[in-house]
DNA sequence: ATAAACAAGTTTATAATATAAACCAAATTA
DNA sequence: TAATTTGGTTTATATTATAAACTTGTTTAT
């Protein structure tokens, strides 16, 4: 009937992320932050988990003297994406 | 850019909780127990916020000599789970 | 040149949430 | 009448989300 939903994309800030990733390709932290509204904080252990889960790949770098994190999508996580919204489907035709 | 999720309805059990409602118009606690595979205690405490938030209409009534506990969505529930939807979209509307 | 402010991010402490285990009351069954 | 089952609640615990505090380095103002 209904179908589990995969908790570590249903989170509001980690779903926007992963939502983002996979519209942007790649993108780096002050970017999510603005778009999503996060505090550089939260945003940070939520790409932590991501990351460990292997749904996106983090980059470090530098743009320019400043460090950069970059963060994109990786098939894994673009597969789970697309699985959760499957399960999403269970709970919301409800027609 | 991404629409708020109520937690209200950011909850596996209560999206399936009035996700059933919604189509059932009204059920009982064995039953939605056994449509959601939720534990009888985490069923009652989930119960409790839906009905507290108004999303819900609880009746405590009787089966027999048994108690029953009829659940039924509200127009607030409705709107809301509504709304949640409408919210949703915009994390998964990636194309 | 040095102090103050800022940028990018991490760590940690706290608050909120979800969940199951333990429990209670009444009814049924052995 | 004791044991079991049914229907549900309370409470204790584990997990999660989140912001506050901190670190490192850079830019800007004095």
């Amino acid at each position: 009937m209904f179908k589990p939903l995969d908790p570590l994309l249903h989170s509001e800030l980690r779903l926007a992320v992963v939502s983002l990733l996979i519209s942007s390709d790649s993108a780096d932290c002050p970017y999510i932050k603005e778009q999503t509204g996060a505090t550089a904080g939260n945003l940070s252990v939520q790409i932590d988990k991501l990351s460990a889960a292997g749904y996106i790949e983090v980059e470090k770098t530098f743009k320019g003297k400043k460090p950069c994190t970059l963060c994109r999508i990786t098939p894994l996580g673009l597969k789970a994406f697309e699985e959760y919204v499957e399960a999403l489907r269970s709970y919301l035709n409800v027609t």
